[in-house]
DNA sequence: TAGTGGTCTAGACCACTTC
DNA sequence: AAGTGGTCTAGACCACTAA
């Protein structure tokens, strides 16, 4: 019965996956643990500490350490940017926003619109020099109280000058958000390319995303194009990564 | 000078990304670390860990605390797919093993052929009733010595049999890979859905893919439809987070 | 306010790897 | 063989929160 916490972890993460414990439900308590294995407490803290960080339970002061629920993930295909919906004007559209899949309500998003340099990733996407200055317009979109995602827009300040796009007031874009309001301007987006990869997230996104130890996020960015190729936007978001999956069809190349 | 290992591991980032230990470099001792912060060896060792679970570092044994090189991203478009590619016949094309970005070589790749029962979502891609049996092809790729994913094909049995798709010699698989195999027996692939998503490894994983601790992996599932629409092979890819990004460039849906 | 997890100190010993 | 990180024990005290 003597063990390492490896095999403490091992122990219960194969409790868990058994369904002894299942999602919501709290482990019992780490002394209890200790006593059954037989070791110190602070070899079950350090099991424990293993099992956070594989994204499987969090422990909580005064309740105990939870066993995580896995939300459903939410599928994000491509017709979330499908032209219908912003050409028909709909007040409050928005496709990022639509990720969270709820209506939009006072308070659920905050942003920020500013002037920033451009970082590499930035003047390369939109064809400016690196440290000219583009609009960012940034927010934080939740799911009720929770966050889910981060995602800044950057734009050439010619493009968006004067527009609704730049204007800090909160809530969605009038005129059929963002790309509503480019196609008025005689912008309208056609294509888009997305790239995606995943990392763990900085303490700073850690903290503004309230993702538990142990939650990767993944890293949206993705440029939209004019019909004749020109790029007028480009976007970078951050996800809580189990809260989302994309999906993507197309034709095989010749 | 007294602090938490918070205190501590933010100092260490900081140091970090300032480019004072650049990658590859190692930190100090950790008993030099508890000196300058006056803290216990212990509080220093929780910091580092925490930097570990961030894949910031990877300690190793009498060698030190090193600071984790970021390998290049290998950028995956919709192109490795080609048809030019496996139609003209050649040899030991893969567009999976592609995705390591060099030739194959004796060894890169062990494989194995099974028939297993569909688990829900290979029922599901496949159109089978689950728990049907199905082929398996399962590899793990390799970039040298280091894996780099694992990828799994499903296929309907009556597709593949008596074809070098399951034929369980290693090596690429004669006649332009599983898709040239597959078109000269009348199914050729026209069209892709893939879904990626992420999440920290099972400990499973971690061990086949190498992984450091604090490195996520993305899951990237693909169904390859004929021209008919009919779903003709299903797979599953494991991969290291840190090696992969993947593009995608569509056409705004109306 | 009691009970849970969180942090820190202290010290012993182990394990691996480079020299 | 020496030096680095890894693990375990032991005990004190802190911090948050549900009852």
């Amino acid at each position: 019965m003597a063990s390492g916490y490896r095999d403490v972890a091992d122990a219960l993460r194969a409790a868990i996956e058994a369904g002894k414990y299942p999602p919501g439900s709290t482990l019992p308590k780490q002394d209890e643990i200790a006593a059954r294995h037989e070791v110190n407490i602070h070899t079950v803290r350090k099991a424990v500490a293993q099992l956070e960080a594989e994204g499987l339970v969090t422990p909580i002061r005064r309740r105990g350490t939870v066993v995580r629920a896995r939300p459903p993930m939410r599928r994000l295909g491509t017709e979330r940017y499908a032209k219908s919906r912003w050409k028909a004007g709909i007040i409050g559209f928005s496709a990022d926003r639509e990720a969270s899949g709820v209506p939009w309500k006072p308070g659920d998003q905050t942003q920020t619109i500013a002037k920033v340099p451009a970082d590499d990733a930035i003047a390369k996407a939109l064809d400016v020099e690196p440290g000219a200055e583009v609009y960012e317009r940034a927010r934080l979109v939740k799911d009720g109280d929770q966050p889910t995602h981060t995602l800044a827009s950057y734009y050439r300040p010619e493009d968006v000058e004067d527009t609704p796009i730049v204007d800090p007031t909160p809530g969605p874009i009038p005129g059929g958000g963002g790309f509503g309001v480019l196609t008025s301007k005689g912008m309208e987006p056609e294509r888009m390319t997305e790239t995606i990869h995943s990392r763990m997230p900085t303490p700073e996104e850690a903290e503004t995303l309230e993702l538990p130890a142990g939650e990767p996020v993944m890293i949206l960015e993705r440029q939209t194009f004019t019909a004749d190729g020109r790029c007028v936007e480009f976007a970078r978001g951050v996800h809580a990564a189990s809260r989302f999956a994309w999906t993507y069809t197309f034709q095989i190349p010749e």
